[in-house]
RNA sequence: GGUCCCAUCGUCUAGUGGCCUAGGAUAUCGCCCUCUCACGGCGGAGACACGGGUUCGAGUCCCGUUGGGACUACCA
């Protein structure tokens, strides 16, 4: 008995969940990446296990600081967070080249002393006569003595891993793409340390992950095709090899690869964040890119979510993140922006509320009172506008009207609403006059007054309704009429309607 | 070129041999609501890449063709 729950207790300790995201950091958080993060970070949570994050700097010249910094950033601002980390494979130099002398020494792997200049001559050759090159085992065959002489004639030299001859074959089992086996006669001797002693991302990452316990790899299906070669080195080491999950890749409306290079901004999520997204609505929209649940749901909360993930929901077909570049309707995939704006007007409005503090300080009309003495009349004003925004953004140019006082007037709107009714210059005073007058400046008492005018004047309701419209909020389209003029009060009403005479000079 | 992966409306997808005259979402169009614009409601148009099998029956299984993608570095 004792024994049993011991080794079920060990049992547990190794299948122990661990999940890794492993940016390098050679240019800002972009959605594929983000994609790739939200992933691991639903599995770990809905597992109970762990994400690490390890930042893969070994790439000196490209690696940046500030790239670092921006990938922190945005997953932070995802809310995608990570239990252990970040790590810096650049510390764990020393570890990798260990290994790599660990593989020379026990056979595993060989000095190679081709020179780039012959083997860029040999695959020449090959591409002429339309043959597929992979390195041909030259220095593999080497005898010791020659290794020796060739060493001792200060000749520089990779390492090169010794791919099993033979007809076998690397297989594994993807938990997304099933079971893939590639032959060994299909695999090359890969090169796992650089002829200056650098080990290669095969070999580090394949070290790093084993390091850290990693129990499940869940990584971009650009990876699939290295996963045979990473197997073979944890194979080679004596290493226990994780789980392999890939997930379908996110392309552009032309069906490439999203990039960094081609698409810029347009795929950061920095980009996202600026324009008014709310994070966990870019989450939901990249979690179903890609992936769905069996009931077909779209809208998840954080908790739903991680309750209802699965590595089995994961498509197997690449996806288009539909980008709308230079369209003057959408800045994005419409898809993203409509469950930003689902989000927008469906949240509880106190959840809403910090984020559009944090706009009206961007736009420097926040009033501290907004949070004190008028906090109902801010809720309530955000209810009331949100259902026709999109944008986080919107929120302080479209709604700028309702937090404050210099707010511009809609070119359109005062043509087609006031000039085009000269009348306005007397009635909208009028209805100011008797607003001053009302005792409770409430929407319906409002709608009574506005009614009556209109019986009085025998105009039609639609003029007098959104003249007024304009004339206190300057713009063409908006909430309803009775409903704006209560949320702005009697004050601001009076003031904007009186002050809109100078329109008709 | 070689190796591997993939293939349902424009886009995201449901679908694991009969429930599919293929469902949902988004985008698009129309109608309703209406003080405008949204929201909302209702409706329209819109897909199983193609060809062979297997089967009583195929979007679903097999093969081929076509198309797309990834990988193919002393980058990560």
């Amino acid at each position: 008995m004792e024994n049993s729950s011991c080794s079920r207790e060990e049992k547990k300790m190794n299948q122990e969940v661990r999940l890794r995201f492993a940016p390098s950091p050679t240019g800002y958080l972009h959605i594929g990446g983000a994609r790739t993060a939200i992933y691991n970070w639903l599995y770990a949570r809905k597992t109970g296990g762990k994400l690490i994050l390890r930042i893969e700097d070994t790439d000196a010249e490209r690696s940046t600081e500030e790239s670092i910094q921006g990938i922190l950033d945005g997953l932070r601002w995802l809310g995608v967070t990570w239990d252990e980390g970040p790590y810096f494979q650049s510390q764990f130099g020393e570890e990798h080249r260990a290994a790599a002398r660990k593989l020379l020494e026990s056979g595993k792997a060989y000095k190679c002393f081709c020179t780039r200049e012959e083997l860029e001559k040999k695959r020449e050759i090959a591409r002429e006569q339309k043959l597929d090159f992979s390195y041909d085992g030259t220095c593999r065959k080497l005898s010791p003595a020659e290794v020796e002489a060739k060493e001792a004639a200060g000749l520089p030299y990779t390492i090169r891993l010794k791919v099993p001859e033979g007809d076998g074959a690397v297989v594994f089992e993807d938990l997304v793409y099933g079971r893939i086996e590639k032959k060994y006669a299909d695999i090359e001797d890969f090169v796992i340390c650089r002829s200056n002693g650098q080990p290669l991302y095969l070999l580090s990452n394949a070290v790093d992950d084993a390091r850290d316990r990693i129990s499940h790899v869940i990584r971009g299906q650009d990876g699939l095709a290295n996963t045979p070669k990473q197997i073979l080195i944890y194979q080679a080491l004596g290493l226990p090899v994780p789980r392999f999950a890939h997930m379908s890749l996110t392309l552009d409306p032309k069906r490439a690869k999203i990039s960094k290079r081609s698409h810029g901004e347009l795929v950061a999520v920095h980009f996202y964040r600026e324009h008014g997204f709310l994070p966990w609505a870019l989450v939901n929209f990249l979690v179903l890119l890609g992936w769905s649940n069996p009931d077909s749901r779209e809208f998840f909360s954080r908790d739903e979510l991680i309750e209802a993930f699965d590595l089995g929901g994961i498509k197997r077909a690449n996806s288009i993140f539909n980008v709308q570049k230079n369209d003057p309707k959408f800045i994005t995939d419409p898809k993203a922006i409509s469950m930003n704006a689902h989000y927008l007007r469906e949240m509880p409005v106190e959840e809403l509320e910090p984020y559009v503090v944090a706009e009206l300080k961007k736009a420097g009309i926040w009033q501290p009172e907004f949070a004190a003495e008028r906090r109902d009349w801010f809720l309530k004003t955000i209810d009331l506008i949100r259902s026709r925004y999109h944008f986080l953004t919107d929120f302080a140019t479209l709604g700028r009207p309702y937090f404050a006082d210099d707010f511009g007037i809609e070119e359109k709107a005062l043509k087609k609403n006031l000039l085009k009714y000269p009348d306005l210059k007397e009635w909208l005073p009028l209805l100011a006059d008797r607003f001053a007058a009302l005792e409770d400046f409430s929407a319906a008492e409002t709608e009574r007054v506005i009614r009556e005018v209109i019986e009085e004047l025998d105009v039609k309701a639609g003029v007098i309704i959104n003249g007024m419209r304009t004339a206190v909020t300057g713009q063409l389209k908006g909430a309803g009429m009775f409903e704006i003029l209560e949320i702005l009060g009697r004050q601001r009403v009076v003031d904007r309607l009186r002050r809109v005479v100078q329109f008709f000079t």
